[in-house]
DNA sequence: ATCGCTTTTTGAAACCTTTCACTGACAGGA
DNA sequence: TCCTGTCAGTGAAAGGTTTCAAAAAGCGAT
């Protein structure tokens, strides 16, 4: 009801002390004796009072939240990083927003911009464009930034990534010591890092395998969703049964269950006809009605490693941009049994 | 580099001009000749001025910010509602911040604390607690609330939910269509006032249908996620068969899941055997290997909607609190054919 | 009473922006 | 020439909090 809330002056004036004081029984209650304290107190509560955080902030310099801007809020993996990243914010007593980019450089972008205009503690973000030059204008103006999931060339900010390389590698591996010869890797598009490091690790794989490249069969997709992942297994399915591969490694989870679901759906048997290794080990990965092999990212140590840096990057005055580099794990699962 | 980024004064010094002008540039710009202007911008652009949202705010009074507290950040059903919301806000010119209390009361207290404190201009949330009390308080204080997917008995609120009493309603009806007359109902806990509303329209469904109460068999679980969902189908399979039901109805779609994954792993056919309807129709109830029948939920449009009540109620100051329910639609699909 | 010490309280300055009443300048009309 | 009206730009005040030096109060010892 109240029109405007009260501040600290009117709970100073109706407590029949100074705003000092008021303040002190805040931010340093010990200071102030026990008796005025608790009066101080019960006028607050009489009174609704609400601290006002633009003020505090403002004389203060320093606020109490962290951020996130996330690449895509609909993919489960990222919700998991995000986890890991409460989880620490939790700890160290700090406030964690949620900004969601879905895949665009323009929301990003306004996102950045506010959230430097809060002068929040620390960002953490997973970049569309890990080359954005407006990533690097607002590190050097002062907020700390940690890239997570996402590899950097220049070496000014800390990252968490984990090896897609080695992911890619470990997919691969996994399918031909299955005994197949001839393997599709589906996704897309390759101007995502992430994308291509997968690809550089199969194709590795493949060739230490002794495989002929032309065997590992390139499908590319548009984006990283189920309903592309639909449309791959239609393209498989279109192919000649003597080129046909035996098996796919799909860049991503929601590819993969696409994938999974078309071939069943069009009677193909799973891993049967058609093996699939997905990535990222997502919580339906485990759930589909086919449990799928994928390549499992530590991916709530990733945002816990990733608030631990941005925190540190903001509190020590002498820190090191660090590259962090987790270990991809293969889950095998009864889809490539 | 620059330890303390620059202020409206420096920018002002540094072209010459009064404060005044400066601000004119950024929020009227209208009001200022080119020339100045142009020249106040170069300037900000050298000095790298960010402008201090927390010195705006404290002057302007208002802020420019919404705020979601999702109940479950890894929930695809509340990170859609959260896109709905997210496109509202984008139209407004204003931005989301999202808050995750997982289920957790304290979380979501202190989140609605620190937002308070941050005078956002609203509030929406699906509480964990429908009645907690804390929310009552800070909407009495001033910050417009909208509750979303919950419904509340008072009424000093703006609501929107989906009619969840319709909803158990179709599913049951469509059960009951299909020719089962053995039914589990599978969800829970019941104090969710979700669940009670869809259970409470499955009884109604059922009763209607002139079919005997106890062969609507109740499958409670603790929570509503797939591995609860794995859980309950053990229980249905360890049912002796003339007793165990022909079909199940989820009341929601991780439960429907993983009952879905259960039942197909332990070699029970769905639908033949078993058929599944869940709730919600969130993406992977479509991408499912049996394709999972699901009662949807619009629950884009029910973020935009929250939105639009939360800036009118915070716009319009002889607002009255609204309660909007949608209603939900039934989509068949194979696991139920 | 006085001194020296600690504990508690005070008051004013500072943080950065926006707002608004106001001054100057300048053009056009009478 | 004088008046009126517009347009640009100015400068001070205000918004709520924290901080800090300094004042006041309390207290035990002399």
């Amino acid at each position: 009801m109240s029109v405007r809330s009260a501040s600290v002056k009117d709970v100073a004036a109706a407590a029949g002390v100074s705003l000092g004081t008021v303040s002190n029984v805040l931010n340093r209650p010990s200071r102030v004796s026990p008796a005025t304290r608790e009066r101080v107190e019960r006028v607050m509560l009489e009174l609704g009072f609400v601290r006002n955080e633009s003020a505090r902030q403002l004389r203060a310099g320093k606020s109490r939240t962290l951020a996130y801007v996330m690449l895509d809020a609909g993919n489960p993996f990222f919700t998991d990083v995000a986890a890991g990243i409460d989880d620490a914010a939790d700890d160290a007593a700090l406030s964690l927003f949620l900004c969601n980019s879905a895949n665009r450089a323009d929301r990003e972008a306004a996102h950045l911009a506010l959230l430097e205009q809060q002068r929040v503690q620390g960002i953490l973000i997973t970049p569309v464009d890990a080359d954005a030059v407006a990533l690097d204008q607002v590190a050097r103006r002062g907020t700390p930034i940690v890239v997570v999931d996402r590899t950097r060339r220049l070496e000014d900010f800390c990252t968490v990534a984990v090896d897609d390389v080695l992911g890619g590698r470990l997919a691969v591996e996994h399918l031909v010591d299955r005994g197949h010869r001839r393997v599709a890797v589906v996704g897309g598009p390759t101007t995502i890092g992430q994308v291509s490091d997968r690809y550089a690790g199969a194709r590795a794989a493949w060739a230490d395998a002794g495989l002929p490249a032309e065997d590992l069969v390139v499908v590319a997709t548009d984006a990283m969703t189920v309903a592309e992942g639909r449309s791959a297994g239609e393209r498989l399915a279109g192919m000649p049964s003597r080129r046909r591969p035996t098996a796919a490694f799909c860049v991503n989870d929601l590819l993969a269950l696409g994938l999974l679901q078309q071939s069943i759906g069009s009677g193909r048997s799973v891993p049967g006809d058609l093996a699939i290794v997905g990535y990222d080990d997502i919580e339906f990965a485990a759930a589909a009605a086919v449990p799928l092999t994928s390549v499992r990212q530590p991916r709530h140590q990733l945002g816990r490693t990733a608030a631990a840096l941005v925190l540190e990057e903001s509190t020590d005055p002498d820190h090191e941009h660090q590259q962090v580099t987790f270990t991809p794990e293969l889950v095998a699962r009864a889809s490539t049994l």
